[in-house]
DNA sequence: GTTTTTTCCGCAACCGGTTGCAATTAAATT
DNA sequence: AATTTAATTGCAACCGGTTGCGGAAAAAAC
């Protein structure tokens, strides 16, 4: 069926290593040989066969890019900037959902079957086990998103989220509100967590302003819609650090049912920026995380981890900074 | 390193073939052979290679998964059916983004070299040359969201576009508007051109009505967004059929800020039912396309020609139809 | 209890490549 | 021109499995 080394090989006239040699680059063959078994190769219409190769080689170039967040718009620029990135090095990503997974041995053993080179966990909810099962087994892994630690026993690339709430804070207190609150994620996810705990920590050195918190079950629309809705049956804060872009539309949208005008009444600021958050409709002032950044990292990172297994795990943090949109009132000290 | 066949082989006591056929159901053992075969492969943390297995047995459960349509949030939803899709069959998707791609040799090598079983190509905006490509050399393939034609050459699941158009048309006028437009996604691929042509045909029985038609340069946001700004420099419509939902609120967003209200001064009706078009700070009445179906039966499809490659290529259709949400104006006959 | 069938297991070849090693050939030195 | 050194090439073993085939053992039939 398909054409293998061998038809090349004798249709070339020479041995099997040679055609071989003549497909790996930095090999010990002539340019002569080399020519030869190209135009043999181009004849037959031959191209090897990766898999077979990583028998040897033990190289497989496919990495597992394993995600629970397919419900998030912002992971679809995620895996559009993970899939050119890989790509253009020469890997494929194998993609894993893992929405429905609760066993991470479970996982590791799916992607241990296809010999992945590496695995990269892009999810900042999915519990901490995961990535910890792939290097348990000795699997590179970067953990995109995940919780950064000072001592960290995997790779991990994103933002420092206690950071982040801090960042939150100071706007807010900046834009002279008195009362304010986060509305997060869901609690179990690490990144909810420590963006509470940044918050708080920062307005604990303003005694003055009033805070609560309570979490949305989700990082969804509906989740953060429904959180509004059901916060609005009381008074509200005069704004909210919402756990994410998506979750803070959701918000918007309770807002707006409940006759509240953004940002007269209340202010939101989300945090992720989004491609979305732009948009002229939504204009959600934000905290951008440079994913395109973080993204490139991790898989250089990846790469790397490719090259030195063993490489001391460590954690790579990017700044954010607030994207001014229409949805926080301006600060009293520059009035536009 | 990892543990393997002949580890076991030699724990156990038994040839390698003995545990080879232990794992492969199906096949010739005795169940008390199996037992200790087991027994020994979990005392090793032993499972077995896919990829070296399937150089004997011509099977990956490989899947491409091609796309160019990374900027569009259905496509989130879309990702996630697949792969979950494909997963409860064993089957892995290798994800291929093909974005900045324009030559199909080029994939189809690239999915060579790894041996798929077969590849999906999701998109309704890759010139059907990919499709082919794969086709010619003898790769299962199966277009969703592609063309429908009468005499396909490769297998295609998705919508009839061109009913589609008709259905936008019909639903138009039910509603009682005298002038209406179709604001397409980008001129070249064939779902614009096809919903087009069902959406002026449908109008071309009633004589009274104005139509016009343009394009936007995408189907995204942005695009629509643009076109309509561009248009609302002279007269409008009084309503707009959009290529799509991300088209569509893009659109929305341009009339808000020329003072339009909708659906009072313009109607708009969409295509897709993308989960973001049922938030209610969007509302948008559109054409529901039943994607799960669609995916569904597209991996259903790919299931049945790994087992049968030279089946005949046919073209499955699902039925659309419009969910009310708050674009459109009422029908008169019926009013709300 | 013997003969015929079946079931089960191991041998060895093979899937499509890669690579250490030794042999051959070409190039460089003297 | 003879010798040393470097560049190429082929042989054969191996990567981690699968599978056709023949024979031994077990089960069924007589």
């Amino acid at each position: 069926m398909a054409v293998t080394l061998k038809d090349v090989a004798s249709r070339a006239g020479v041995s099997t290593s040679a055609v071989s040699r003549a497909f790996t680059d930095g090999a010990s063959v002539s340019v002569k040989m080399r020519r030869k078994v190209h135009k043999a190769a181009a004849e037959l219409g031959y191209s090897p066969n990766f898999l077979a190769r990583s028998l040897t080689t033990r190289r497989t170039k496919l990495i597992g890019l394993v995600s629970n967040n397919f419900h998030n718009p912002i992971f679809l620029e995620v895996f559009d900037l993970f899939t050119r990135s890989l790509q253009d090095r020469g890997l494929r990503p194998l993609l894993v959902n893992l929405s429905t997974e609760t066993d991470p041995e479970h996982s590791v053993q799916m992607l241990r079957q296809y010999s992945v080179d590496g695995v990269i966990v892009a999810s900042s909810t999915l519990p901490p086990a995961f990535s910890k099962a792939f290097r348990n087994k000795k699997i590179p892994v970067v953990n995109t998103f995940g919780r950064y630690s000072s001592t960290p026993d995997v790779h991990v690339v994103g933002i420092d989220n206690i950071e982040a709430g801090r960042i939150a804070a100071r706007e807010l207190i900046a834009r002279g509100y008195r009362s304010v609150a986060f509305l997060g994620g869901p609690e179990a996810a690490t990144s909810t967590q420590d963006r509470l705990k940044g918050f708080l920590e920062q307005l604990a050195t303003h005694p003055g302003i009033q805070v609560r918190h309570s979490f949305a079950e989700a990082y969804s629309f509906r989740a953060g819609r429904a959180e509004m809705l059901r916060l609005a049956e009381t008074d509200l804060a005069q704004a909210y650090f919402c756990g994410d872009d998506v979750l803070s539309i959701g918000v918007l949208s309770a807002l707006q049912d409940r006759g509240k005008q953004v940002p007269r009444d209340v202010g939101i600021i989300g945090l992720n920026d989004m491609e979305m958050s732009a948009w002229e409709n939504i204009a959600l002032t934000t905290i951008a995380q440079p994913i395109r950044q973080i993204i490139s990292s991790s898989v250089e990172l990846m790469v790397a981890m490719l090259e030195e297994p063993d490489r001391y795990p460590e954690a790579r943090l990017f700044p954010c900074h607030v994207v001014e949109r229409g949805t926080l009132r301006p600060r009293p000290d520059c009035p536009t």
